[in-house]
DNA sequence: GAATTTATTAACGTATGCATTGTCAACAGC
DNA sequence: GCTGTTGACAATGCATACGTTAATAAATTC
C-alpha cells in the first residue's frame, strides 16, 4: 500500500519533509530518473532532497512497503526492477479488482460529472491514438482506470489498485512503442462505459475483466519475448 | 500495502528495533491489548518498547500504511476501529483475490506436503467445531486461508490478502461467539479442497468465491445489526 | 458571562552525533 | 598464486537535542 496502503494524498502541498521526499523519490522512480537497478545511499539522497537522513528514512520505509525499492542494510537502497513475472502478478490482481470496481460503478451509477470525466478519457484515448500520440494515449488510459476505481465506493480497493498500477507504470511506458496499437483497448473501454450507463453490473464486470486479462497477457508475453528480464 | 505491501517476515528474530516495534505493536493491536480507538503518544510507546522515538516512528509509518493506526500530528496515534463499512470493503477485496488464489492452486496443483497441511486445517476445523472450541476453529480457518494464498504463486496477492485478513482479524474474533456455528464454512472448505484435488480451477474459483461472499455478507450484516459502529 | 486574544506547554518534526557492524582491501601464510 | 585473516572505513541504526507549532488554558475585554 504504502500507497502500501496509502498513497499520494493528492494535491495537498506536502507539509512534512518526509512527505516531500516520498513524493519526489516516487516521482523520480516512475519517470525513470532513478532507473531500475540503480543504487543509492541514504546520505546522497538526503543531500539531494536537502534534508537530514531522519525524514528521508521514513520516506524510504514507505517506498519499500509499496514495492518500489529494496533497503539492504549496509548496501544502500536499490530501485527494484520489474520482471515479466512481476507484471504477471500485478495484472492478475488488477484484473480481479478493476473488474469488481467496474461492476460496482455500474451498480451504483455515476454522478453526471464523473460520467463526463470517464467519457472524456475515452474520447481523449481515441484522439490521441488517431494523432499517434502514444504518451497522451497512456495518460488518458491511466485517467480512465483511475477514474473507475475512484468511484467504486471502496477506498481500500482504490488504494491497492493505484499502488499496483503505479508499480506497473514504468513497464507500460517502456513498452508503449513496442506493443500493437491499442485500438482494441479503446473499443473495450467504450463497451465498459456503455455497460455502466446501462447499469449492467454483470456485463461491466465481464467486459472489464476480459479487457484487463488480455492486455495483461499481451504485456507479459511482450516483455518475455523481448527477453526483458527487468525494467 | 507498505505488509502495505510487505508484512511480518515470519519467524526471523527481528534484527532491528524498528522491526521489533512493528511486530510488537501489530501483535498488541491484533490481540486487542491496544484496543480500537485507543490513543497513544510517541513518547509512551517508545518507553513501552524501550527504544527512542526514531525507530518507533518508522514502525508507526508501516502500521499506518497498513491501515492499523492513524497518525494525527499533535494528537498522537490512534488505533483505527473497524466499521461494518470497512469490513464490506475488506471482504469485497478478499472475495476476489482468494477466489483467484484457489483457482491458481487448483491449476498448478500442490505438493503433497502442502496438500496435507491444507487437509489438516480442514480436519482441525471439524474437530474444533465438534468440540465447541471456537478459538481453535478460527485458528484453523485462518491457517486454511493463509495456506491457500501461500501456494498460489503470486507473492503480491499473498501479501495483500494477508494484510487485509489481519485487518479483519479483530472483528472476526469479536463476533466469533455471536455468529451462527460455521458448519457451512467447513463444508465449503472441504468442497474447495476437493476441487483443488481434481484440478478443477473454475470450480475452485466459483466455490471459494461464493464461500467468501456469503461469510462476508454474514459478518457485515451481523456487525450492522449489532449496531457495532466500531470494533 | 461570553468571547476573543494571548501565553504556556508539550508533542512532534527534524537535525545531529555516536556506536555498531558489515564491507572491502591489504597482507600474511600456505 | 590463492586463501584466510586482520584492520580500517564507511554506512547505518539509533539516541538525543532542539526549534516549531498547535492545543489548551488563562486572562482580558466587551
Amino acid at each position: 500500500m504504502s500507497e502500501t496502503i496509502r498513497g499520494l494524498k493528492d494535491k495537498e502541498p506536502a507539509r512534512s519533509s518526509s512527505e516531500r521526499a516520498y513524493r519526489a523519490l516516487k516521482q523520480a522512480i516512475l519517470e525513470n530518473r532513478m532507473p531500475a537497478g540503480a543504487h543509492f545511499l541514504e546520505n546522497e539522497l538526503a543531500e539531494q532532497q536537502q534534508m537530514s537522513r531522519t525524514p528521508l528514512r521514513e520516506a524510504l520505509v514507505r517506498l519499500e512497503n509499496e514495492g518500489f525499492i529494496e533497503i539492504r542494510p549496509r548496501h544502500g537502497i536499490r530501485v527494484l526492477p520489474i520482471s515479466p513475472e512481476d507484471m504477471r502478478e500485478i495484472y492478475q490482481i488488477l484484473t480481479d479488482l478493476e473488474a469488481t470496481a467496474a461492476e460496482q460503478v455500474a451498480r451504483k451509477g455515476l454522478t453526471p460529472d464523473a460520467m463526463a470525466e470517464l467519457e472524456a478519457s475515452v474520447e481523449e484515448m481515441d484522439r490521441a491514438l488517431a494523432g499517434g500520440d502514444l504518451m497522451a494515449w497512456a495518460r488518458a488510459d491511466e485517467a480512465f482506470h483511475k477514474g473507475l476505481v475512484e468511484h467504486c465506493g471502496n477506498q481500500r480497493l482504490r488504494t491497492v489498485v493505484n499502488t499496483f498500477w503505479d508499480q506497473a507504470h514504468r513497464a507500460r511506458m517502456q513498452t508503449l512503442r513496442l506493443r500493437p496499437l491499442p485500438t482494441q483497448s479503446n473499443q473495450d473501454h467504450r463497451a465498459v462505459v456503455d455497460a455502466i450507463k446501462q447499469g449492467d453490473a454483470q456485463l461491466a464486470h465481464a467486459l472489464h475483466r476480459r479487457h484487463r486479462q488480455l492486455s495483461g497477457e499481451m504485456l507479459v508475453s511482450l516483455l518475455s519475448d523481448l527477453g526483458l528480464r527487468q525494467l
